[in-house]
DNA sequence: TGACTCTGATTAGGTATCTAATTATATAGT
DNA sequence: ACTATATAATTAGATACCTAATCAGAGTCA
């Protein structure tokens, strides 16, 4: 331990609080829904999007294009999005969000909220503004990183 | 985004930063290498174990036991792990680090290391230190937390 | 127009993780 | 000693991710 870089225990406590809240978040939520499936809704949502490709949407979430496939085939199969192809180039689709979609959406924010009241004891609103600004910036030069790496 | 609880924003961050750094690191191991694999063989030879259960090694790594047999099953079928039975008890194991693990894991501190200039320029040491207690004091709250809500 | 390259989506194969359920052994209490 | 409960490991079934490879359509350039 004390003989390893900084940054290995530093990204490893990164790691196991997603990790943690990961599955306190996917119990919470309905039957069914993950992380990654709100995530997309939620997306859609806040943005006001109407239509955007798998491509668009693997860029807008870090996550590689077969990751989104698989994610909204199985979305699409729970009638949480349509998919249909892209009038304007044929090797692209174009994915919206259903009502149903919509709904899920809504239910999963009702669940989220609830979870607010039990991770406030855990950290505060203050050091989450304090130590958000650091992350942010280590998540957009961690990005940049891999696109160049590429 | 605006209008979002804090902590959702705060959590995704996180939840980016785990994605693009374990995806960083895994590229950079050996092949085959995973971060979980790396993490157990880390963990006997920087804690000098000699034998230690799959729940115990669960607990330590905050996984559930099925994740554990998992992991261990296939580093014991690579040779980096040996597994026996328990002589004092019959429902336990005991899992040991091999030669072979520990030169695996030799390797990977040294293909590590060479990741340490890639990530400075994209966060400092002194940023780390400072969120680090902050970090760390979530984590053991979330775990914490965990254990109560199960 | 034809060849080369790029981009979008998908398929195949593999690891990590979770929950639920099963099997076996240990421990405690009556 | 027997029964009930708890703990260890595993199996089964799913989701999310990744890389590598494939297929198809779009763009570029000579």
């Amino acid at each position: 331990m004390t003989d390893d870089p900084l940054a290995f225990e530093f990204f490893n406590e990164i790691g196991i609080i997603d990790q943690l809240v990961s599955t306190m978040l996917t119990n919470a939520l309905p039957k069914g829904m993950t992380k990654a499936q709100f995530t997309v809704l939620n997306h859609f949502v806040r943005l006001d999007i109407v239509e955007k490709s798998p491509a668009d949407l693997a860029r807008a979430f870090q996550v590689r294009r077969p990751t989104m496939t698989s994610t909204l085939a199985r979305m699409e199969s729970t009638s949480l999005v349509a998919i249909r192809v892209d009038p304007r180039d044929g090797r692209a689709k174009l994915v919206s969000i259903t009502a149903a979609g919509r709904q899920m959406r809504e239910k999963c924010i009702a669940a989220l909220a609830m979870m607010i009241p039990i991770i406030e004891p855990v950290i505060a609103n203050t050091e989450m503004q304090v130590m958000l600004p650091g992350l942010r910036k280590l998540r957009i030069g961690l990005d940049a990183l891999r696109e160049k790496t590429l």
